[in-house]
DNA sequence: TTATAGTATTTGTTTAAGCATATATTAAAT
DNA sequence: ATTTAATATATGCTTAAACAAATACTATAA
């Protein structure tokens, strides 16, 4: 079974897109529900879906469904170039104004930010958990 | 005079083209004609040409007229994480196949490549340069 | 059945290719 | 010198394809 190859122009096309980077900048380096994401970005929920549909076609970020929520975080890229691009991307947010400001928003309607346990979360039972794609 | 802000979006837009990426391995470290670009990539001049003004609107190559002819080298892209990310990328094209092969064909129709300066140029007498844009 | 998220469809916009043409430079001819 | 031709490169224009947004609809979980 081989592993199929990355594509590079896929790559970088799915980061040629504001509305993406937005979602990249919020997960960070934590797992994000749907909800938030629209919430913060301010914008219809299909639209968020389909830019989240985008970065995990392209490899850059994983879903996984809890009860009726799904939540998305960042995953290293199979290809180790562009493992390292994507940190160097995510280290230029924090000098970028408007990804600081959604930041502080997600942190408002989000109180679990920073915590390594989040407390919305523990007061549900874990599913069993799958992959979407 | 403000300098005006460096654009993260067309930058990855601008290397999320398959021949755009080829241009710039052919570049590497070295200036290059446009007619080196269209016998190795083998196609018409106003598609070479096109995609390098792409590049040179974002920000990532510039251009140098010497007489009839016109060079283009890749330049440190004002923002500091885009530089570093071209870094990566550049460093990527080491380990892609066609890449290498690109690298070779300049190197027949080319035989500059390695050479600090360029034996056809020396012929020629320098001329006032003008960058275009 | 209600809340959450994903998909399908339509529409408008952007992008790229191909072709033709315009511009810049040099060389050659008058 | 001035015109003409040739070469190198850039740019308009048109068409086709890709992409994004909005809306409506579907699927899943509680």
């Amino acid at each position: 079974m081989k592993e199929k190859k990355f594509d590079l122009e896929l790559f970088f096309n799915a980061l040629a897109d504001r509305t993406r980077l937005r979602l990249l900048n919020l997960m960070g380096s934590d797992e994000i529900c749907v909800c938030f994401f629209v919430d913060v970005i301010e914008t219809n929920q299909p639209k968020i879906s389909r830019h989240l549909a985008y970065l995990r076609r392209a490899g850059i970020v994983s879903a996984r469904r809890e009860g009726k929520w799904v939540h998305y975080k960042i995953v290293r890229p199979s290809n180790e170039y562009a493992a390292k691009i994507l940190d160097v991307l995510l280290e230029s947010f924090t000098i970028d104004e408007q990804m600081q400001i959604d930041r502080s928003k997600l942190a408002n309607v989000c109180c679990n930010l920073q915590l390594p346990i989040k407390p919305i979360e523990l007061s549900r039972r874990e599913q069993p958990v799958y992959l979407l794609d």
